[in-house]
DNA sequence: CATGAATGAGTGTTCATTCAT
DNA sequence: TATGAATGAACACTCATTCAT
């Protein structure tokens, strides 16, 4: 069921247990390969959790510098994983998942967005939407190129001033007398 | 392969012709969602050319604004085949075709940013490629989760912002004495 | 399922065709196994009705024996099969599909029954459901312990013998002044 | 093997002990069962010995009735069991078993008739098979199909008939001076 | 050319059996 | 001696692919 080659006895093997060990755990392939999905996305979103919560009270250039660099360095730090997953999240009902897991990510980032020095935005909601997801095409195209390590430098950078310069405009101004 | 329920008898029966005729042109299962995938993304590509084409020497913000507009429209034009798409991509060894695309993509949006009437721009690739995948998430985000048509506009906006602000931090101001 | 030795696979080579054959024509295996049973027992069953139906108005001693005979000549002719679907039955929910053919034969026994020239019955229902039941373990007993065509002979003779003088018991001597 | 449900996890569970524990009494998960069947039929044939030995020297009709009476009771003192376990003994060579436990109520039953008061047989080994093996098919058919206690003894009451019409038919007037 | 019945390799899942604790 | 997690052979079932009509 869905990505090629992803058999359970594989699966198994790869493991280092047998199939029958596999289903003692998990009822189906599917709440398999989800909890697979979900333990690589959690640490994404933790990276980036972690990344806001440093972050806090400074500016959004800061900000979006820190975010774009925990996200790749997550995605990057197991990128065979990330390659991987890539197609199994639509064979495994992982629109649920995803969803949650983002929107987990966006409260973090609508907080740390509201805590920013310079500025202060009133469509927080659909603006932390759009960070995050945007990321996620640019750093995805990479890992199936398997791009060089320059390369995704490269990017990264300009996701950062990508990011930084849509929150920049975006957002107004925060006076501070 | 990929999608569950899209089978060869399915996709014929749906096609209106017999599994049978479907392998007079196409030799595999794969070639044969490779094609429709093509042409679902060949639609959107040259939608995306076709803006580009029609904003040749306007500024960045004017572009910007055309290309989200195009890509949306296109994405959500046929909404449905969009979703199912997305999980077909992988298993078909889609990845080929959607650099070989998006690649396609750049070329067009390269000339276009080339030509702005307002700024100029260096690493005109890496630009390119940011601006064009970075629309990739947001758009599957709301797809996948069958967002209202006010949300989709509300975040096609919010997008076109951040590419636009985008634009206009990279890129130098061109000086027309 | 059920019993051993019986896969798909195994059914369909004796069957001469695929397993995927197989499966365009029946759901399950349940309902393959269903369906050889029903056949089976069908033939049965009609062989029976056909005795009676062709000694209607006989005395109850040649209706016990031209159905037990009808019964053992059925049940012998493909011994095989019906040996191995006693077995099949109980992993089939055979249960209601043996009920179903019981209640048939039934219907065609009450009838003969009611027919016949030297006794008549009240308790038409059950006299038939014992006398049609009452084969069975004789009969399945042989099957199973692969006895000689003698032996089946013998017991075949003796179950007239009951059948008969049971009916010659329980009912009661018709007035034909 | 054999019933659905009746997995060695299962079976060990509702007997309070764990899988292993099982394994050592049992070489085998046929074995287990069995053994199983086995004290089941013992039961069985147990108590139709019980009613012979107690009916030695009776009329053929007494010992009819006290037969049947003995083997309906026994039955259904447990008819989950009986019914759960008729499925079980073709799955696990009980053929054998049965025919053993049948032969061993055959020799109390050959006696008991021998002693009759009122008949003589001749063909001794066939009768009592008929006898014995004629009960299966209707109580079978009661067991499967839930009947209500009433029809159960309406039942009963004819095969005590049956039988009783049959000794009475193929014996031979005692002769008793 | 079109058809769709037949094929059978491949996969998810179960469950009897073992053995380290 | 009892346990129950681990094992993996075996099976039901699917579906891409072929080919006689």
């Amino acid at each position: 069921m869905g990505v090629e080659g992803l058999t359970t006895t594989r699966v198994a093997e790869r493991a280092g247990v047998s199939v029958g060990t596999l289903y003692q755990y998990f009822p189906h392939k599917q709440a398999l390969l989800a909890a697979v999905l979900e333990r690589h996305l959690l640490g994404v979103v933790e990276a980036a959790e972690q990344a806001c919560r440093a972050n806090r009270g400074r500016t959004v250039l800061e900000i979006s510098a820190a975010l774009v660099e925990a996200f790749v360095r997550a995605k990057f730090s197991d990128a065979d994983a990330s390659r991987a997953l890539y197609a199994v999240a639509p064979a495994v009902g992982g629109e649920e998942l995803v969803t949650r897991l983002t929107q987990r990510g966006q409260i973090m980032l609508c907080e740390v967005l509201a805590s920013a020095s310079d500025r202060t935005f009133n469509q927080l909601a659909t603006v932390s939407y759009v960070v995050s997801t945007a990321l996620i095409g640019p750093i995805q195209g990479l890992l199936t190129s398997h791009a060089q390590t320059t390369t995704v430098e490269h990017v990264r950078d300009q996701l950062s001033a990508m990011i930084g310069a849509y929150l920049m405009a975006v957002g107004s101004p925060r006076e501070s007398a």
